[in-house]
RNA sequence: GCCGGUGUGGCGGAACUGGCAGACGCGCGGGACUCAAAAUCCCGUCCGGGGCAACUCGGGUGUGGGUUCGAUUCCCUCCACCGGCACCA
């Protein structure tokens, strides 16, 4: 091979020793410390974009530096390979779904090949392929037993354009996430998992968190939204029934002046009986449809009817009339609440529009003494002191929200509650590219678990996508008909598939056995290598996949499968990639092909590039000048080494480090900035994440090694250092771009792979610098600094401050008024 | 509206525990090499004033204030941008 920098020879030479080798491959062994690296597997739309480019380069540039730090690695990838891409495409070009797929899986498996990325491709999984989407099914069942998995007929979006179910999170401002196409509403029977009974363990589980990024927490803390309060019961007047309604607020039960229903809630073909039924039918059938439609659009006029019905207020007695209004929603708390117009902001707008009384409850803390007869003037939200609240009054707000509990839970009209935003989890899809639901109708028995010995339940392949009207599998006879397990009677397949988050809410379990065939994972692996040591991936993931992972982890723990509750204690959000000041995107026109990029500057660049240009969590400006400048960096380590190949040279003169004689000024400096920069390197890297940092750290010692190369070459001391610094220069820069310093390493006599090797050792003495370089300010302004042995005491470094000419100029003569002395640092003088 | 995040040169960014603001890279300017160009190498590069110059003085981290001997860093105010949730009782 020739002395120039041919990138493309040397990556392809690597990547072929590094499988021929097996060097990726991750074994357990529990006599060493594991960490298990995982970033998001990829969906395979057919090629690799800029954004898998640096969730992968990341996450590789922190397995194999754990990996040269002693510590068994497992870095695995698979593919998210189920879902309405593969549809689309089998619509449009007539391909098969499964032919598409796993063509896209090759091309893009070749391509992270050509990124160098230290796959265990050994571990490969593909979700949709039967040896993994069966294990769906086999989970799902388990499920099904323990009631966690149930049917429920409900309100579904409905996508027009995909004619599919999009669950609440794939709505995005009222459109389809896919297709922007506005979605309208549905009613049908739809399969459920019930993460609702998990609410409270998704969000006390923050607390171990810690690791996570703040704002993806508090994500999630929305998304859940917790509220606690109480339900409490409003008998109807003259009936039987009652009305339950939720509220944060109980202690303004007093100024409650009315009731107010959802025109969804079943208690209204009660409430709307009598003499008026036909006018308020016609306001609750046509506020219904309006409600689900305008929901997504955004803002809506209050709008409401009296039903000329009332309830009692159980605390006083009071009857207070009972109205629907479309600001009302079903499915948040019981669908009714109690309206207290002088402080909740929605309700004083909407008493004040229909004319509904308004009465202060709650009065801020100095004025609970005065009277509080009329109306306020504005709504007060705040807690306070209870006023025209019978027994309560004078209590504050917390104490009478405790009492009126207490009291309603003795009388048994009420309870102190907490509710959830959360909705349990829709999974039903009704597309054919996924995995079908492994249940069978039978007409005695009702739907019955496929008996775990007939799983997988396969896709049938032998289908036409033609984007009809519904399913495929609907319409294929041979799949649809079956014989109920139980009876034996004739019966019907359901089919509907799993949402694709189902799939991506354990592979993290696969991985660990990803060839195990009686389970979904063993124990002995699962329990070895979890849980993830570090999870890289975007952010547009932090609520739906991480809340369905998390929520995956804990029904798998209380399935007895596994011991860890948590999936991943530490999550690094990745930023996102942009050019232009926006997103990469088809729609934008502004891709950046990373091939193109491999071929014109190779991998290594690319990475080195794409790691150095911002923090990893930041946003990440792609340029192309900026690739340019890496790669110009590489050809200068290249050049720099090739320079300087004689020093690796059997009696080349650089004695090896211990016989080096008496080293030089130069020698001393550049030994001392190599151990400075294996620390800095190493903390950037494993604790801080850093990674921009620590490129930057391996450029300054490279430009030091530059800096002082001709001096060194001078004595065997020098020869030595400069030698030792240019065999750290290497190994540090190895997770960054590995293939180039494989090559250098094996170029500079080095026997065995780079990456198995030891991470450089760093010795905390001689990266100790010999003089310390002590500031001094003048009134916190820097006048001048001195340079003094380390520990020198106070008193000193105040004298030899104050002994500054220019210190002495700056003090005009006059003494100091006070001095700031910080060890080894800076003398500040006060005057 | 509520919650969260971010504001530093021409650009990406650095400053880790309150202690030298601008590391490193890009870009730009100048020089060397060359017939010339590219590549490479060297020097300079926060802004403003003074000096032929080694230098020197002043200002400076979105705004205004505060704490401190000392603030990019901590506290309060406001502004801008980004993200999440949103008639959530």
């Amino acid at each position: 091979m020739k002395d120039t920098y041919d990138f493309q020879a040397i990556e392809e030479k690597w990547q072929r020793l590094w499988e021929e080798r097996r060097a990726f491959h991750a074994v357990e062994d529990p006599s060493r410390p594991k960490f298990y690296c995982l970033e998001m597997y990829p969906y395979p739309s057919g090629r690799i974009h800029m954004g898998h480019v640096r969730n992968y380069s990341i996450g590789d540039v922190i397995a194999r530096t754990m990996t040269m730090k002693g510590r068994n690695v497992l870095h695995p990838i698979g593919w998210d390979a189920l879902g309405m891409p593969a549809e689309n495409a089998a619509i449009k070009h007539g391909i098969h779904p499964r032919a598409w797929t796993l063509g896209n899986v090759d091309h893009m498996r070749a391509q992270l090949k050509r990124m160098g990325i230290s796959y265990d491709w050994d571990r490969e999984v593909n979700s949709c392929l039967p040896d993994y989407y069966m294990w769906n099914q086999w989970i799902f069942l388990k499920m099904f037993e323990k009631g966690l998995a149930f049917r429920k007929e409900s309100w579904v979006n409905w996508c027009p354009q995909c004619r599919t179910v999009l669950a609440n999170e794939q709505v995005v401002a009222g459109g389809c996430w896919r297709c922007d196409t506005a979605v309208t509403q549905k009613k049908m029977e739809q399969w459920f998992l019930k993460i609702t009974d998990y609410a409270d363990e998704l969000l006390s589980g923050h607390e171990s968190l810690r690791k996570w990024p703040e704002h993806v927490l508090q994500m999630q803390k929305n998304w859940i939204g917790r509220s606690t309060g109480a339900h409490v019961r409003f008998p109807l007047a003259g009936s039987s029934r009652s009305v339950e309604v939720f509220t944060t607020r109980l202690d303004t039960i007093f100024g409650a002046t009315f009731l107010v229903v959802s025109p969804e809630h079943p208690v209204v073909p009660e409430l709307i009986a009598g003499p008026d039924a036909a006018r308020l039918g016609d306001w609750v059938a046509k506020t219904v449809v309006e409600m689900r439609m305008k929901r997504e659009i955004g803002e809506t006029e209050k709008d409401g009817v009296d039903t000329g019905k009332k309830a009692v207020n159980p605390f006083s007695g009071e009857l207070i009339p009972v109205w629907l209004a479309n600001y009302v929603l079903m499915d948040y708390g019981t669908g009714a609440i109690m309206a207290v117009p002088a402080h909740d902001a929605r309700d004083l707008e909407f008493a004040r529009d229909y004319g509904i009384p308004v009465r202060t409850v709650i009065a801020p803390a100095g004025e609970a003494g005065r009277p509080h007869d009329g109306p306020p003037a504005e709504v007060f939200e705040d807690h306070g002191v209870l006023v025209n609240s019978g027994p309560y009054s004078g209590l504050s707000s917390d104490e009478a929200t405790e009492r009126m509990g207490a009291h309603a839970e003795e009388k048994g009209f009420g309870r102190r509650s907490t509710i959830y935003r959360l909705r349990d989890w829709g999974i039903s899809r009704q597309r054919y590219w996924g995995t079908p639901i492994p249940i069978i109708y039978c007409e005695r028995c009702g739907p019955v678990g496929v008996p775990y010995e007939d799983l997988p339940v396969e896709i049938p392949l032998n289908v036409e996508i033609t984007g009809a009207e519904g399913s495929p599998l609907e319409r294929l006879e041979s799949f649809v008909r079956a014989t109920c397990p139980k009876c034996g009677g004739p019966a019907r397949r359901e089919t509907d598939t799993m949402d694709t988050f189902v799939d991506s809410s354990w592979y993290f379990f696969r991985y660990c056995s990803p060839h195990e065939e009686g389970l979904p994972f063993t124990r002995a692996a699962s329990s070895y290598w979890l849980p993830v040591d570090l999870y890289i991936g975007g952010v547009e993931h932090a609520i739906l996949h991480l809340i369905y992972s998390r929520f995956f982890t804990k029904v798998l723990r209380d399935l007895g499968l596994t011991d860890i509750g948590e999936p991943f204690p530490h999550y690094l959000a990745q930023g996102m990639v942009t050019k232009d000041g926006s997103a990469m995107s088809k729609s934008k026109g502004n891709i950046v092909d990373p091939d193109d990029i491999l071929k014109a500057y190779g991998a290594d660049a690319l990475r080195v590039f794409i790691l150095f240009a911002s923090p990893p969590d930041k946003e990440f400006a792609w340029s192309e000048d900026g690739v340019e400048g890496c790669y110009r960096f590489l050809v200068r380590v290249w050049a720099l080494v090739h320079e300087n190949l004689d020093l690796f040279a059997a009696g080349s003169g650089a004695g090896a480090a211990g016989n080096a004689g008496p080293a030089g000024e130069a020698a001393s400096r550049l030994t001392r900035k190599m151990h400075q920069t294996v620390r800095k390197v190493g903390e950037d890297i494993e604790v801080r994440f850093h990674l921009n940092t620590a490129v930057s750290s391996i450029m300054e010692l490279l430009n030091a090694a530059k800096r002082e190369k001709d001096a060194l070459r001078e004595t065997p001391g020098g020869r030595a250092a400069l030698r030792r610094a240019l065999e750290t220069l290497i190994a540090l820069l190895s997770p960054f771009a590995p293939h180039m310093a494989e090559e250098l390493w094996e170029r500079t006599g080095h026997g065995g792979l780079l990456m198995k090797s030891d991470w450089p050792a760093f010795d905390p003495d001689l990266a100790r610098e010999e003089l310390a370089t002590i500031v001094v300010q003048v009134n916190g302004k820097l006048r001048d600094k001195f340079e003094a042995e380390p520990g020198l005491p106070e008193a000193e470094m105040e004298a030899r401050a104050l002994a500054l000419a220019k210190i002495q100029v700056a003090l005009g003569g006059r003494p100091p008024r006070k001095v700031i002395c910080v060890k080894d640092k800076l003398v500040n003088i006060v005057g």
